[in-house]
DNA sequence: AGCGTTACGATAACATCGATATCATCAATG
DNA sequence: CATTGATGATATCGATGTTATCGTAACGCT
């Protein structure tokens, strides 16, 4: 899309195999940066070591993408598109509410699957914001939270509603990658979503009441200062209570 | 603190007045990073212009810090040590689910006052774990993590609420600063907060006046349904719950 | 007091990176 | 066929992180 403006710039001198040559190197490079950012990291994504791995020159890169930004937006583009090219989208969903959920799923699996490419489109505040990739998934988020509104679901603004969804996607999935891998906690991701649905939309929560797990995490939290178990009592029963959290 | 065990790997020559020439120089490189950082953004952080800043040369930053990450994380820990100082800690606050959600407001009030060094911390997933000031925040939510446990609010293991407290304000930091400045809700912010509150806290405590005595008896109450544990296992906690039931 | 050790100021240098200049080559056009 | 413009290829420039080197001043020790 962007393609079309930059070519017409200057006039294109070569008609059609010229073009579709460049559009071949042109996703060459495309790959071997995407890659080499995502084996290696972002450090590893250089000029020399794209245009090495694509079999061409470090200026090659510059007439293509005219900066290494643009090289990098590039890539964004092509992860999100092959992302979203394995992902069927229903325009028509029974359940908008359901929708909104594996729309959410979506996006944070897309962060978890492609960590160097989301830290590259998330991490940077200002960033990200102009890219095409951006764009285009705001663009398939807006549309949901319109059928949202459309049915009566929606409890807060339509742009409130993208910004919390965002957010708590966003951080789900900087927080996940975050931790150690022996620490990530499924929770964490369907706690957030449902947070997320409830903010956004009318359903009601599935609420919990207060059951054995809550009691154990208190008694827990109030062991240490107790004098009546010896120690061996407490450690025996610090392993019971986290049992109990647990299986809550 | 690390300053000893830096000074205890090779003899030091100077006595007093040499590490304290040392500490200010160190403290006048910080600042000016931090300056420098603030003012013109990341990229302008360079050790030449650093050095420039504070009066010294290149070298001096290695000397200093080993490394430029040694540097930006020095900053860091200045930044957010100079942002804890002015603000009070409440050490036994009478309501920990206020306290949870002004804890909250703190740290990302923190952000959105620091972009440049919230971006430093929180973007790239991997580095900040490690960082100092990430870890002494880290200690004063579980801290008041624990409370909520103590006094029977918490929903959820304290491992999940540190994660979802800090996903969510990590969230709400990012996304309100990439918003462009005339999309800004402030609903975002509370809206995120109340959502956090609601995903981690009971609306009411499961152990009223939570005292050990009275969590031990809730706990003794709720137990008879449990299959967690075995007989004997059950056998024995129960009549550790009446010893501290009967000790509260 | 004199000596060795150590840290620090200052400059230069090296490797790498993003970005550009330059030139030869090759394909397509008029 | 001559011209034009894109591309492969190499060299180069400025900037950056990092290290080496040297001179000097301060300190502890004999």
């Amino acid at each position: 899309m962007s393609e079309g403006a930059k070519n017409g710039a200057f006039p294109v001198a070569a008609s059609e195999p010229g073009a579709d040559a460049r559009e071949v190197t042109r996703q060459r490079v495309v790959e071997a940066a995407a890659d080499l950012l995502a084996r290696e990291g972002r450090d590893a994504v250089t000029t020399r070591a794209v245009a090495a791995a694509a079999g061409t020159q470090p200026p090659a890169i510059y007439r293509l993408f005219g900066d290494k930004d643009g090289l990098l937006e590039a890539v964004l583009e092509h992860g999100h598109a092959t992302f979203l090219a394995t992902k069927h989208r229903d325009t028509h969903p029974e359940d908008p509410v359901e929708d909104l959920r594996t729309g959410w799923d979506l996006a944070v699996e897309f962060g978890l699957a492609n960590p160097e490419l989301y830290a590259l489109m998330y991490s940077d505040p200002q960033r990200g914001t102009a890219s095409a990739a951006f764009q285009a998934g705001m663009q398939i988020l807006l549309g949901r939270i319109r059928r949202l509104a459309a049915g009566g679901w929606l409890r807060v603004d339509e742009k409130l509603a993208a910004a919390l969804i965002h957010a708590t996607a966003r951080g789900a999935v900087l927080t996940w990658l975050s931790l150690p891998e022996d620490q990530r906690d499924p929770a964490l991701l369907t706690t957030l979503r449902e947070s997320m649905v409830a903010a956004v939309t009318h359903e009601q929560p599935v609420v919990q009441d207060a059951g054995l797990a809550d009691a154990a995490r208190t008694l827990q939290a109030l062991l240490p200062g107790q004098t009546t178990l010896s120690g061996a009592e407490q450690h025996l029963l610090s392993e019971w209570l986290d049992r109990l959290a647990a299986d809550g």
